[in-house]
DNA sequence: TAAAAATACTCCATAGGTATTTTAT
DNA sequence: ATAAAATACCTATGGAGTATTTTTA
């Protein structure tokens, strides 16, 4: 089942390019979110970024860009649901 | 933060009006069921069932509807991705 | 050889189970 | 008395961490 604490560090991730900076972000150590990101892809079917090494970071594949759009709209819902069912919390997630 | 699973026990909690036929339904145990739809409550911050006893089962708050409508949607967003990503796979989560 | 991701491993938090109690009619 | 949900408690799985290795420019 989708998960989306993995589908917030795929966020995260895409966002900074990297998976070290995503995990300093979020409080994680790297490898946490590259079980996160490897779990999204297994779940999804779909390689989601292409590494690169020596500082040029991760960049999100075709496919990576069709699964950020649907974590925005995805998200989005969320907070609206939220909002609707009258919760004064703001956070994403 | 949100669990799609959880959520789906609401859905099913929800089309059945019972805990107990939930459990039975997803191959998990009532408490689990309980536990589910305690901390999607917590999450949400509402109460999403009325409770009755001696055979009258579960019905929707207000609430509850709204959450409703909302998981469906958000469930049809997430099979419109892992469509639009190529995956095979067809059920729900 | 250096920066970044992947792997190996360990541990503990929590999700899930069983047994029991409570509630309401 | 009975049906159904809640609670108590225990256990095992897997998510998260640290240490290390691999990769490639």
């Amino acid at each position: 089942m989708l998960d989306l604490q993995q589908l917030q560090t795929f966020r995260v991730v895409a966002l900074t390019n990297s998976f070290n900076r995503a995990a300093a972000e979020l409080g994680y150590s790297q490898p946490s979110v590259t079980f996160h990101i490897q779990s999204l892809e297994r779940e999804l079917g779909a390689t989601l970024f292409t590494r690169h090494r020596l500082s040029r970071g991760a960049t999100l594949t075709e496919a990576g860009r069709h699964a950020l759009a649907f974590a925005d709209k995805l998200f989005g819902l969320v907070q609206e649901a939220k909002a609707t069912l009258g919760h004064e919390r703001t956070e994403v997630g």
